[in-house]
RNA sequence: GGAGAGGUGGCUGAGUGGUUGAAAGUACCGGUUUGCUAAACCGGCGUACGGGAAACCGUACCGAGGGUUCGAAUCCCUCCCUCUCCGCCA
């Protein structure tokens, strides 16, 4: 959420921002509508002010209600012209997207995203790799055909070995993390729009949510949802800043929409498992987390040895919660290409604004904390794995770091 | 799912129509005093929004939303949540 007062005041930088976000809201129509709500609530104010004082003259002073009725009907439509600015204030608000961090580089989609920096060494095979979806049936440790059978397509089973080495990585990497400092946590799978409203999940990607017919509840699409929204409405000491939560959580997106666009194999599905790095953070020190998140996203990636690169998130590609966003594509040898297997966004105070998340300095100061929410692994590192670890008969060897948890080093068809 | 109880400030807890934003206690902050620890005493101590250079003023907030009334923490309605007992259950 953009600050209203940031806006009154900077209105040429906040469509500044508009502009290039391509985002359609009016900010002349909403500064206008602010201004009748200041309007509005500075008559509404005096109103009631006067109501106060006289109906505590009425005890003594019984002709005073007459005059408390007459205030009463001009208050309640001048109440009834305030709810609907408002209304309108809040909707145009609720669609702004955040500000962009100064170096985000242009560019309208996943394509112009900038490149920073490779790490590892792409494998030479002397036969021909196969991408995951192919090793995973004949190794048969991905069943997408039951997946479909028993929810839909777009699902799918890891199997045996498959799901062994999934729940390694998992493990894994949650335990890597709170070696660095994060709390551990298994948080609810569903959540209430509030929720999703304020980690800013509503409204931009309503389309992507799996609602619960009936309830207020929606299937979280990331644990972000519910580990951001755990200190809704809270006060948070600044001294106990930054906190570092983790958790392992399934996550649910329709890709309405997306149909056509990666479907083969486990890329792209409707459900998938990811850890997570969450950090609060007192606002000046969001680029600093933002910086250590990315560290750990790429210790995760070096130790399991998988070449990936860095890429810059440009404008087109980047959420309209985000200000900053990095993401590491790994090398799919099968594939033939890098492809993104996590992100990492510093959300500055867009979600905690909305969320009504504070921080208190010591003397007494109260500011919005800053957010980071970073992927740490997901299902797609697993598949990063499969294609790197290929071996010319058709085995997949367990990455080094990750037998102590498999109790196996290949597997095997 | 059935029956009952309850939601008030950081916490405990008074308050059933009128200077109650809310007693008291506790915690916390400042001060005084007493060898230390501790205690005693005095003072302060909610949040948000609006106005103001500021002091400060106004408005709203006692789970949420509506209603009654000149006036609601207090009365009425709806919803949410928590707790206890019973049933069911991983």
């Amino acid at each position: 959420m953009i600050d209203i007062r940031f806006l009154r005041e900077n209105p040429d930088l906040v469509k500044a921002n508009c502009r290039r976000r391509g985002c359609r809201v009016d900010i002349d129509r909403l500064l206008a509508d602010d201004a009748t709500c200041l309007a509005l609530l500075r008559e509404i104010e005096d109103l009631r002010a006067q109501r106060n004082r006289l109906s505590k003259e009425c005890r003594d002073r019984p002709e005073a209600r007459e005059q408390v009725r007459e205030i009463k009907d001009s208050l309640s439509e001048k109440e009834g012209l305030l709810a609907a600015a408002r209304d309108r204030t809040d909707q145009a608000l609720a669609w702004l997207p955040n500000l962009l961090a100064d170096d985000v580089p242009d560019g309208g989609g996943d394509r112009e995203n900038l490149p920073l920096h490779e790490y590892g060494d792409k494998p030479e095979f002397d036969f021909r790799p196969l991408p995951h979806e192919a090793l995973g049936e004949r190794l048969g440790i991905i069943d997408t055909v039951r997946g479909a059978k028993v929810a839909q397509s777009g699902f799918y089973y890891w199997a045996g070995q498959g799901a062994q080495l999934a729940s390694a990585l998992f493990f894994w990497a949650q335990r890597e993390l709170i070696g660095r400092g994060f709390k551990l946590f298994m948080t609810p799978c569903l959540a209430k729009e509030e929720t999703l409203f304020g980690t800013g999940y509503l409204p931009f990607f309503k389309d992507q949510t799996y609602r619960i017919e009936g309830e207020d509840l929606s299937l979280i699409g990331t644990s972000e949802q519910t580990l951001v929204g755990y200190h809704a409405g809270e006060t948070l000491p600044a001294s106990e800043l930054p906190l570092r939560y983790t958790a392992f959580t399934p996550c649910f997106r329709t890709e309405a929409g997306s149909y056509g666009k990666e479907t083969r194999g486990i890329f792209r599905v409707h459900q998938f498992h990811k850890v997570e790095q969450i950090v609060f953070c007192r606002p000046e020190d969001s680029p600093l987390y933002h910086a250590q998140c990315q560290e750990n996203e790429e210790y995760l990636m070096q130790a399991l040895r998988l070449p990936y690169r860095v890429v810059d998130i440009c404008v087109g590609d980047l959420g309209a919660p985000g200000y900053k966003k990095y993401d590491i594509e790994a090398w799919f040898a099968g594939y033939g290409d890098y492809r993104e297997v996590t992100s990492n966004t510093n959300l500055t105070d867009f979600q905690t604004r909305r969320l009504a998340i504070r921080c208190r300095e010591e003397d007494g100061g109260r500011d919005f904390p800053h957010t980071i929410s970073a992927t740490a692994v997901t299902d797609r590192v697993v598949c990063a794995i499969l294609e790197y670890y290929q071996q010319a008969d058709g085995s997949v060897v367990v990455p080094e770091v990750l037998r102590p948890f498999t109790g196996f080093d290949r597997i095997r068809a």
